[in-house]
DNA sequence: ATCCCTGCAAACTATTTGCACGGGA
DNA sequence: TCCCGTGCAAATAGTTTGCAGGGAT
């Protein structure tokens, strides 16, 4: 996805605080919050202010370029949209976040209308529990 | 579910604070916010403080006494836990949240584990859209 | 030249916490 | 009696907003 295109396509003016903070997503190992967003975005531009990555954000998930997740009590992290045809699962133990593939989803969207009577925009899916490698510490710990 | 018994069981005390915000919990039509539950459990007692109430709600949580759903922005909501064999529909026009069964979460907790090399402990499905009787109206306006 | 975006600081909302007292076991 | 749970008020964390100036178109 090229920002620029779609800035200018929704009638947005492209400025240097919404290309950092798209930069700092992009190249985003994890989900961040808005304060390492910040943080990212000012090891590269100091002056850019953490108000103006809230209103980016904001612009970005309008424009659905970005995604938004509330997991847990924690401040709400944000990460590229990549539809939503993926599940993301949490790790209690480590904290780590990944994503997963599940034609569950596909599945869900389609019979949705008929079995509950209701028309699916947005679905997500979240998962608690343990990875496989803490999983494995875990029960190495205990023999 | 005996909240007197859960409450014994795990070494609580049996209070007043703790029994209201139950009655108010249990009587819910829908999910509240701390705010709403506070109001409603000072109509009970106006004694009983919000500081009460957010301490009562996540001592419930741990005991798995109740859920609370971090939907959007909003403040998080709280509801009598009823496992997660469900998913929560969330109407985008009239706001409404509704429950809906679904095989496909036990379907994912068979399947994490090999698939995605990951050990579900809790399933959180949500689905935001439009439910049936928005939809309609929707569609007889611009008939 | 227009007016959208920004930085800044202050406001706001939701939630948490320290403390001394009172009630449940 | 013991000490857990409470009310109260203040603190905190995350996010939003009013305003005046600067930059994108």
């Amino acid at each position: 996805v090229e920002l620029e295109t779609v800035l200018r396509a929704g009638g947005s003016r492209v400025t240097r605080p919404r290309q950092v903070v798209w930069n700092v997503l992009s190249t985003a190992d994890r989900h961040l919050n808005a304060h390492e967003i910040t943080e990212r975005v000012q090891t590269v531009d100091q002056g850019i202010n953490m108000s103006s990555v809230y209103r980016t954000l904001a612009l970005f998930a309008d424009l659905e370029l970005v995604r938004e997740s509330h997991l847990e009590n924690d401040a709400t992290t944000w990460e590229i949209a990549h539809g939503d045809e993926v599940i993301h699962l949490r790790c209690d133990t480590c904290g780590d976040v990944r994503h997963h593939d599940a034609a569950v989803i596909k599945t869900l969207r389609k019979q949705l209308p008929a079995s509950a009577g209701f028309h699916p925009v947005n679905i997500d899916v979240r998962v608690k529990g343990t990875c496989d490698a803490c999983f494995d510490r875990h029960r190495a710990a205990h023999v």
